[in-house]
DNA sequence: CCCATAGTTCGGAAAATCGGAACTAGTGAA
DNA sequence: TTCACTAGTTCCGATTTTCCGAACTATGGG
């Protein structure tokens, strides 16, 4: 397994992002990864909600977050090493990710809980 | 056909804003809305790009951005009046709109257009 | 090598989307 | 009233996307 495909900053599509936070899964994850910087990854997360949230179904969202550019994904030995691109991409969208986790904190307050 | 359903401002969810805002096609819609003010609406946006937007579709993109709460429809005679709620949303979410909107300005350009 | 763990890929079922055709609503005219 | 025209919605089948269990791959120890 080579190391992911991750698009640079000038390929990253609003739609693309939009979409990916479109979900409150994915959006969770990533506000997950934004806060802590950093998060080893899908059993990890998997565990903290009370809903069990298949591992196929965490790959996928993984991916999506990933090819939305919104997730830097590396291996580290067995398991997965995830960090979020928040700099990259408030350079190239100012005000965009903290709009929607904002928003997202907003709404529900502990609604997306993962 | 009786006045249609909008939700109101605590209702708002964020997922569904930007599921709604995840459609190209659906974005430059509200975009075209929100800078305008007000649009009297499917068979006038439809022309207005070089793809044609079958009528259908362009029915059920205004009905999820009114379910979304980003529009809010009246009949006005025979046609359709569609206005932004953007201060309302903008109230409930602060800076959403606006960083949305300007990403997809950002990206494409006129990449977006319709 | 064997086993365990972390994650990806495959494949079929369920859900969402697209768009043409038919239908409904409002308006004006005869 | 009835006919015609316009604006938009609804219906429904075809295509596309999503979901998730099962099978597979990769890495690291014993």
């Amino acid at each position: 397994m080579r190391p992911f495909f991750h698009p640079s900053i000038e390929d990253l599509r609003p739609e693309a992002i939009l979409h990916a936070l479109s979900d409150p899964d994915r959006a969770a994850i990533f506000a997950r990864i934004a806060t802590q910087g950093c998060v080893g990854s899908c059993s990890r997360l998997a565990a903290l909600g009370e809903r069990v949230i298949p591992k196929s179904s965490l790959s996928s969202h993984f991916k999506v977050l990933r090819e939305a550019g919104l997730v830097r994904s590396e291996r580290q030995g067995v398991e997965m090493r995830n960090s979020a691109r928040c700099a990259e991409i408030d350079q190239r969208f100012p005000g965009l990710l903290p709009a929607i986790l904002n928003a997202y904190a907003m709404s529900g307050g502990g609604d997306v809980k993962l």
